[in-house]
DNA sequence: GTAAACCCTCACGCAACGTGAGGGTCAAGA
DNA sequence: TCTTGACCCTCACGTTGCGTGAGGGTTTAC
């Protein structure tokens, strides 16, 4: 049972003696003793959760969210923190192709990084999924959306195509489930269901299980988006409604 | 000469309001003109620096970096974006697989998640970051650590293996060049110094073209760097040397 | 025995705004 | 004309995650 100052726990972490004393004020991380004079003392398990706390940061989280998650499901957090790390890295390939275009298009007048596309994009003119819009609406109100609330990306023109074509895919691998008459509960629609999910959290917005199922029932509840999901195949609105809920089942 | 309040360029740009009186306010972009009941009246030119300021939010510069780029060369500016940019894409990838990992392996085992290990892991022993790389080994050295320590698998193997093909990959079609008798001022030369530069700064650290000419002078005064490069070619070493010192006269 | 190297607790500063408070301004409708 | 609501204005304090001293004890090494 080793026991370790602050600038020891400082250094070894490559932080600073202050961010120590900081975690140490808000109560993320306070050492497990003192010395007689009042210096602050960690041990083994304070080295653990330090480390978490530092893995959690890393991935982008807040403190206040760091907090959280230490008392939660590591699972969760790590589901939670990927999605978000992919969407991250969508957007930073969104920008990197239009910085990379901008750079080797022989335009260089005096405003930069401005293809006619990129002015659209940053202005948000173009419409985007109305659907999604909506979806986007109805959650920014949850704590769970607020959380996560990064402005959403903007996506070029062969963004949206391939954001369509994956989701078509999907789509139609479950009408064929759908139609050969594997229920909403089989192991393969519970596939396609995570994929679904994955696919929103990666393109949209971070979409946690649950706000999964209240999209799965305005599937059902909103015309608007059972003629739009139906327009694939005739009934497959219920059928994914269905097997989201059924996932739900399935986790508790 | 259609001019705009505040509420209507906010709306615009998708910003609030306060964003543009903080703007106003230290000077990055103050509107052309007011009311003459003081509201502020910003005209098209204003428009456009809005959108540069965007921008350059997007890329991640700060407001006072953005400022300073507004008088600055845009192609500088947005080579150095991208770069880092790009590395910031690496870097969140990486951290995405070994998330990927560490989520499939213990949903598999049921084991626990988040081992010390997995901590590690997650960013493991590839990290662009020199600095990272030696706190990473201090922690490595902590009792706490010890105790636990089995070897951690080299998840970065994969990395490791792509960065060398992408390098043996520059080398090789240099090579061919040098091969064909191709002068290393060639246009065709030219366009792979720039690919082996960018591939530093992708995967290693920034290099400007600056340090990039300092490696090449490295390349071949340096007995370990010329053998290293020889390997692939003889000569080669030299070549990609000139080629480099060719592409910074070639600026100036 | 003293100097260097730590440690402590305030407490203000910074970026990039958010969020009211308290109060004018402007076009539209009763 | 008068009021209502949607704008606009200027303070000015709150937030996050610390940086950076200020002023002052404590420990350790020579």
């Amino acid at each position: 049972m080793s026991s370790y100052t602050v600038g020891d726990l400082a250094s070894m972490a490559g932080i600073t003696v202050r961010t120590m004393h900081h975690y140490d004020k808000i109560g993320l991380l306070s050492p497990s003793s003192r010395t007689s004079s009042g210096y602050r003392l960690y041990d083994d398990d304070d080295v653990e959760r330090l480390r978490t706390i530092l893995t959690y940061r890393e991935l982008g989280l807040s403190l206040s969210e760091t907090a959280r998650a230490l008392d939660e499901d590591p699972e969760e957090t790590l589901r939670t923190a990927r999605d978000r790390v992919l969407r991250q890295i969508v957007r930073l390939e969104h920008i990197a192709r239009n910085l990379t275009t901008s750079l080797t298009d022989t335009g260089m007048t005096g405003a930069p990084a401005m293809t006619s596309e990129d002015k659209l994009a940053v202005f948000g003119d173009f419409d985007p999924d109305e659907h999604t819009a909506e979806v986007t609406q109805r959650w920014a109100e949850t704590d769970a959306y607020k959380e996560s609330a990064r402005r959403t990306p903007t996506y070029s023109a062969s963004d949206w195509e391939h954001i369509r074509s994956e989701n078509d895919d999907i789509y139609r691998r479950l009408a064929e489930l759908k139609d050969a008459g594997a229920p909403a509960s089989s192991p393969e629609a519970q596939l396609l269901v995570e994929e679904h999910r994955r696919h929103i959290s990666r393109w949209y917005y971070d979409c946690t299980p649950e706000i999964h199922a209240g999209l799965g029932q305005m599937y059902t509840s909103d015309s608007r988006f059972t003629s739009s999901i139906d327009a694939t195949n005739v009934g497959l609105a219920a059928y994914l409604s269905e097997a989201i809920a059924a996932s739900l089942d399935d986790r508790s």
